[in-house]
DNA sequence: CTTGGAATGTCAACAAGACTGACATAATAT
DNA sequence: ATATTATGTCAGTCTTGTTGACATTCCAAG
């Protein structure tokens, strides 16, 4: 019951309840490791995680919609759009009206923008960086390999489009 | 700048900034994914993530006192006690006064509290099976090694502490 | 050209879940 | 006796999410 990993014979141990269980809890607490850094920095600056997040993607894939930041971080405009404003207002983003369909915001970081990023994601990288080595290249294969396997397919897909790489 | 993974002339090719980047958003669409099929049980309920990790911690650790649950969630005793106090009031959790220190309560889930958390982490460790399988073993040992090296100290230390694994 | 619908923005209200600060109680430790 | 610890509780705040309603702008189809 509830188990499914019944040891078929073979060394199936890694998919025992034991193991699934430590493997949440791992992801758990790893996750609030990950968040850590860039909390830090973002509380000095009366920022959230929410507009890490818009800064973080935008810096991905410049020139990019609201629509579509909608769709790749999941929450409603109206949510979005409180961050997108203090932002705006702070001059970190600045919203471009679409020339082929006026209707668009193109989002861009301004200069003031692209350095939180850089703070943001080095600090984040930082932390990254050392888990990696420590780990070892096959680990982060591996690492990678889990992770994609537990998103989502919508979320799987914008994962994907976000960059082509090696 | 910014980097620090200049490829000394080996195969560090995975501590690219572009590589930590797509690991540094592979967590975050991961983890999405993670907490997604317990978050729409919970919803159903009237309940949340919070009460999720409660209830995993009690059910992992019988008997814990409030202040180990404190350390481990991270969040003040006023964050924690809402969350526990609906849950005792629901019949989910029980809170037994101390027999060595009558001040510490010993918390325990009742059996509907067992169902609810078994409810949960069938669903997530679902999820987590479907991964690990399609990731093979030796994936799954990296990923556990690349979010051990990422945990703060601290919670590693009370996730090591959480059971004895193979 | 008018109208329908899409993309966006804005206002208001609300909830979960985190926070701080202050205070109460009970019990252990000094 | 007093200080400290463990817990609970009240009140207020913040971030980030939610709905619902409505305005604006503009493309596209009739």
């Amino acid at each position: 019951m509830a188990d499914g990993a019944k040891q078929t014979g073979e060394s199936l141990l890694f998919l025992t309840d034991e193991q699934l269980r430590k493997g949440i809890e791992a992801m758990y607490f790893a996750y609030r490791g990950f968040t850590a850094d860039p909390d830090r920095i973002l509380e000095e600056m009366e920022y959230g995680r929410a507009h890490h997040r818009a800064v973080h993607f935008i810096n991905r894939s410049p020139g990019t919609t609201v629509n579509n930041l909608l769709a790749i971080l999941g929450v409603t405009k109206q949510s979005l759009n409180r961050v997108l404003r203090t932002l705006v207002e702070d001059g970190l983003v600045e919203a471009k009206v679409g020339t082929r369909d006026r209707r668009e915001r193109h989002l861009f970081l301004t200069e003031k923008g692209v350095l939180l990023e850089q703070q943001l994601s080095d600090a984040q990288r930082r932390r990254m960086r050392v888990a990696y080595k420590q780990a070892g290249p096959e680990a982060v294969q591996g690492f990678r390999l889990v992770l994609e396997a537990m998103m989502d397919p919508d979320m799987k897909r914008h994962f994907s489009e976000l960059k082509e790489e090696g």
